[in-house]
DNA sequence: AAAGAAATGTAACAAGTGTTACAAATTGCG
DNA sequence: CGCAATTTGTAACACTTGTTACATTTCTTT
């Protein structure tokens, strides 16, 4: 079990032995739940931090016509609810319900503080990770802000470009799940791919796409 | 200067004393600035926590045109780049710049990892700070994926009725405000709202919105 | 290799929003 | 009060995207 928890974030860096000296002095609790039992509901405080350890779970919404609307899975070894923990509006917005038969760290908040005054590098953890989801979720939003999907593929294009150091994208993804990705409907995306194609500024040879003319593309994101 | 510092968010409930006490057992600056001095350039990475004592910064990104587009203004005080602090990737993604005659004070983050481990109450309030931006910026993700004006129209109208414990609400902004806010034109937001007034939804006496059919309104929203 | 499933290409039309322009109403100020 | 500035209402038209439907291509499996 030590293992697994070493393979979380939070613990990133710690060996078995040292994880479990920490719990042998951190106050903390171990929960199993079955599937499809629910973990937290939406409205209830947050005062736990969540260190899912074997299993997966899921965020559930209820949106206005009573639809439930799954938000998110988190698979094992993660954490959750980390963000809303030290936010002033600690209360769930969303069910938390086990997908598998689930095992779970629980620290609680008072717990976890003392826990980071005594160690420094779990600290710097737990600062990185609800940093770096800020980082993403900003950069999202970034993303989302784009308003035509011309503009949305164009910036897409060039994050993957950055990587592949090279003008030929490996999309890795069909137009179905780009579609969803970027919120827009699969036959709108394949119009705009071919919009772009026609247009000179990309080639698209089978799953990969070449770009043949940056600065059009670079255009296209205002 | 100590009282101002009494007013950041990360020295809540500190006195002007124990501020002097805290910064004179941690390695710090003080720096001032000029109008228009720029403070840190996009690209740059970022290894201070900084602390806005006097003055305002802005910070500014320049798209692919060479367009220069302002982000955000920042007034004392304040403090800036917390996020990007802690994480992976920590390249500031704009330039920051004062607008006017400035002074910051400037933590280095190792200098705040040990102000951190050994003083409770800053730690807690500086994860207060960067959890309570997570949520702002998650709220504003999820307002932003509401596909319509209609939709958006109608959350931003429940969320306020909530604040207001009635069915009258006051939007203290203009139309042209507001259509900003919501990232539309004027014209479309003031043809959803006639639109809204059309079906019955809400009525406009003045700068009052009153809600008519709260179920219509919560069903807009999907 | 053949059959079925999945993914992609394409088209016509509808819906929603932006653009532009101007009129009407409201507000602020001397 | 009366004028100017601001805010709001409205309309015609263009553009982008969604919807639906079907054809074509590519992938999987036997």
């Amino acid at each position: 079990m030590y293992s697994k928890i070493s393979e979380t974030l939070i613990f990133k860096g710690f060996s078995s032995d040292e994880i479990s000296d920490i719990l042998n002095s951190t106050h903390h609790q171990i929960k199993t739940y079955e599937p499809e039992e629910i973990i937290a509901y939406s409205g209830d405080e947050c005062k736990n931090l969540y260190i899912l350890i074997e299993g997966s779970i899921r965020g559930e919404a209820i949106d206005f016509n009573e639809k439930i609307i799954k938000i998110e899975d988190v698979f094992a070894p993660d954490t959750f609810a980390e963000a809303f923990l030290f936010a002033d509006q600690n209360n769930l917005l969303i069910n938390i319900i086990a997908n598998t038969k689930t095992k779970i760290l629980i620290i609680h908040k008072e717990d976890l503080l003392r826990l980071f005054q005594s160690n420094k590098k779990i600290l710097e953890n737990y600062l990185n990770i609800i940093s770096n989801r800020f980082v993403l979720v900003t950069k999202k939003l970034k993303f989302l802000s784009l308003k035509t999907i011309k503009a949305k593929l164009a910036s897409h294009f060039i994050e993957l470009s950055k990587k592949s150091k090279n003008n030929t994208i490996f999309l890795g993804k069909t137009q179905a799940e780009l579609a969803d990705y970027f919120g827009v409907t699969r036959p709108s995306l394949a119009r705009t791919i071919k919009e772009m194609k026609d247009e000179g500024i990309i080639e698209v040879p089978g799953k990969m796409i070449k770009i043949i003319n940056f600065n059009k593309l670079r255009k296209l994101i205002e």
